[in-house]
RNA sequence: CUGGCUGUGGCGCAGUUUGGUAGCGCGCUAGAAUGGGGUUCUAGAGGUCGCAGGUUCAAUUCCUGUCAGCCAGACCA
């Protein structure tokens, strides 16, 4: 048995050995995507994508509270749209993708498949306003996106990749900026509650910000590996765009104004970060907020002594409470189940068979600490929302306590090259605002400013490479 | 984009050095038993070796190109 049980665990690469081909092997195994015959485009299979719609689902809830609402843009940008807004093209031209045809014919202009919307949307939006009265505009999209990606991953960076993107106008630059923040807010929000994810929030520095962007804010997640995960962003694009596309409206004083304008995004990479934050050597484990399936009964001996009949009417009493699984498929062992469904981070397993059934109980088996507990039949649907419960806390408390682990404060820049090479993570840092000294730093360890926090400490009164004085402290991390 | 590696039934691999049209394990199908941590036995099905050229009497094997994937780096919200 125990040669058994050996043979499943080398399946999937063990983290401490290789990371990046744990992350690999875990998404094939776990059966989440495939790879298309277009380089960098994946299929995301429907266990991978019950995750998506689970995100969305909450998402969706938060932004239409913010009081947003949702439409849907073209895909395909003129280029002499995409043209306008000057450090905005030259941020995005390199990696995008062309439309140059229609059937035989080549277009006169060719068109760009969207990398993000801003323009085709502020293009739309120099129609639609007109008066003070109109503001603000509080829009949000779900769609895909197309960047051109050198090298891509499954999740963490691909060529195509699903996401919303919110787009407002507003009339001050303050209610702009509180705009951005709020939904900078909402994103931390479910980063943390609902994919039990922690993350630093921040502004980006000059030289990391959106290309276009007058400020851009950012949630900021620390991997296994100590690589940080950029996992969403929220940038005050201020008058940039508006005044490039000629937004106007007529205000009360009678004069026109260009408006004030905000974009947010998250995409399906939060998916890459619930599987290297939570996953371990079994493989996934889900937070229950987004896990496709919440419970999964396993029968054992199904066809003895009413041990179906008993799964199957626990199931029927549960499916409308969780999202649960039923999995009598009878080809394999209960073993083989328990390994399966462990490797796909289904949080809560309910194990029933004859044993059980004379003492009316069932065994419950958590996936975070990897615990069985008896629990009395009667009791089972209470017991699982509880145990959720748990598991959704105790997954973030344990990305906390990673994160935590894996965050360092540094005063001088031996320590700091000694850390990013021995135990990579973030390293707090004081910053004396200079991009010459972020651009060494990158240069000679990797590392890159992830963000200026909100929180800020003072950790010293000089930056550690060039010991000129230094007001701001950052995050610095090698990013993904 | 640069460097390294890889591509052979659904998956993981061997075979290629010394060319002669494929083999193993898992999985899959059927039957039976088993069933509380990847169960066992029996009988089957399934590939022409990523793709395109070239060399050769003959190419999975040699050569060229190309596509895709993995790892590292560069680039990049």
């Amino acid at each position: 048995m125990a040669k058994k049980q050996k043979q499943f665990v080398e399946e999937i690469t063990p983290m401490e050995t290789d990371f990046a081909q744990w992350y690999t092997d875990v998404i094939k195994k776990t059966d989440m995507v495939d790879y298309s015959p277009v380089k960098g485009f994946m299929v995301i299979k429907h266990y991978g994508y019950a995750i998506w719609e689970n995100i969305q689902a909450y998402m969706d809830k938060r932004f239409k509270e913010t009081g947003h609402k949702n439409c849907y843009f073209p895909l395909l940008i003129p280029e002499s749209l995409l043209q306008k807004e000057a450090e905005h093209v030259e941020g995005f031209a390199p990696e995008v993708a062309w439309v140059t045809h229609g059937g035989d014919e080549e277009l006169a202009e060719r068109l760009c498949i969207r990398p993000t919307s801003e323009t085709i949307i502020c293009a739309m939006y120099s129609k639609w306003l007109n008066s003070y009265r109109d503001l603000p505009f509080m829009y949000n999209q779900w769609c895909n996106v197309v960047r051109w990606e050198k090298s891509t991953r499954p999740f963490l960076r691909t060529s195509e990749f699903l996401w919303q993107e919110g787009h407002t106008l507003h009339e001050t630059y303050d209610e702009a900026q509180s705009e951005t923040l709020q939904m900078l807010n909402v994103y931390k929000e479910t980063a943390e509650n609902l994919l039990a994810i922690p993350v630093i929030i921040g502004q980006k520095t000059d030289r990391e910000k959106f290309a276009g962007a007058y400020a851009t804010y950012t949630m900021e997640a620390l991997m296994h590996d100590g690589k940080a995960l950029q996992a969403g962003t929220s940038h005050n694009l201020g008058q940039h765009f508006t005044k490039a596309f000629d937004i106007e409206y007529l205000d009360r004083d009678g004069t026109l104004k260009n408006p004030y304008h905000t974009s947010w995004g998250v995409s399906t990479r939060l998916i890459g970060g619930i599987i290297m934050v939570h996953g371990d050597n079994r493989g996934l484990s889900l937070p229950p907020g987004i896990a496709p399936i919440q419970a999964v009964i396993v029968p054992i001996a199904a066809h003895k002594g009413g041990v179906n009949e008993a799964a199957q009417e626990l199931y029927a009493e549960m499916k409308s409470l969780y999202r649960m699984e039923l999995d009598d498929r009878d080809q394999y062992s209960p073993g083989w189940k328990f390994n399966e469904w462990e490797m796909k981070g289904v949080p809560v397993r309910i194990e029933i068979g004859p044993r059980d059934l004379e003492q009316n109980q069932v065994v419950l088996f958590r996936r975070d600490t990897l615990e069985k507990e008896v629990c009395p039949l009667d009791q089972v649907k209470e017991r699982v929302g509880l145990l959720l419960e748990e598991t959704q806390k105790n997954l973030l408390v344990k990305a906390r306590e990673m994160r935590d682990q894996k965050t360092y404060t540094v005063q001088d820049e031996a320590e700091f090259k000694r850390i990013m090479k021995e135990s990579p993570g973030f390293i707090k840092a004081m910053w004396c605002g200079d991009e010459a000294c972020e651009e060494k730093i990158k240069t000679e360890t990797g590392a890159t400013i992830r963000c200026i926090p909100f929180e800020q400490e003072k950790l010293g009164d000089t930056c550690p490479f060039c010991n000129k004085p230094a007001d701001k402290m950052v995050y610095y991390a090698k990013a993904y």
